[in-house]
DNA sequence: CATGGGATTGACT
DNA sequence: GTCAATCCCATGC
């Protein structure tokens, strides 16, 4: 992907990540959950404006802000819309497509369906840590590549945010559907309905 | 400087 | 279904 996919509007990247390919090292997988982060919404960290932990955020687009989760799990997101706008898309699940053997090791686990399905569990699967907060997408060590020839770009799910208690009313995930890779809590409705920003 | 709250996961009842 | 683990950092005294 270039600089320009990731400076438009994080709701339209969200729903554009999905099918795109997610490479760290020797590791990647297709991208079959996202959701969309904005400063202007309470459940996303910019809401509160630049601080230490938001600097990436607040950076320009097409880098890695990658942080700690409870105290145990990295997350991956990919900074959206211009420098000095806190946007990212969170990646919430992908379907192994390379290195399945070195995710299994990392992940402790044998079934596909588990080693990337939630946020956690891909950053662990994919070796991403938080080293990789603000690093580059472009040229860096993680990297998004468009969907692989032959991926057939399949209907969305689109619904409310997983886990957060702010903002919740947001339709701002998107599911691949009927995909076996997503994460819990699968999407109910498949309804359209992106409300904007 | 002390405190509290998570964009989660896995183990257990 | 419930619950604890555990680190970073924002906030408030």
């Amino acid at each position: 992907m270039n600089r320009a996919f990731y400076e438009r509007g994080v709701v339209d990247v969200a729903r554009d990540l999905v099918g795109c390919v997610l490479r760290h090292g020797d590791t990647a997988g297709a991208i079959v959950e996202t959701e969309a982060y904005h400063e202007t919404e309470p459940a996303c960290h910019a809401f509160v404006g630049l601080t230490a932990r938001t600097r990436v955020l607040f950076g320009p687009p097409a880098r890695a802000y990658v942080y700690r989760s409870y105290g145990i799990h990295a997350l991956f997101n990919a900074v959206c819309e211009d420098e000095g706008v806190g946007a990212a898309v969170l990646i919430r699940a992908v379907e192994p497509l390379e290195g399945i053997e070195l995710m299994r090791q990392r992940r402790g686990l044998v079934r596909a369906e588990d080693l990337c399905s939630g946020p956690g569990k891909l950053a662990q699967a994919l070796g991403i840590e938080l080293d990789l907060n603000g690093s580059d997408l472009l040229g860096g060590p993680i990297s998004i590549e468009a969907p692989r020839p032959g991926w057939e770009a399949p209907e969305l799910l689109v619904g409310p945010r997983v886990g957060i208690t702010k903002a919740a009313e947001l339709p701002w995930r998107f599911c691949a559907a009927g995909s076996r890779f997503i994460s819990r809590p699968r999407p109910l409705n498949p309804q359209p309905g992106i409300r904007p920003l």
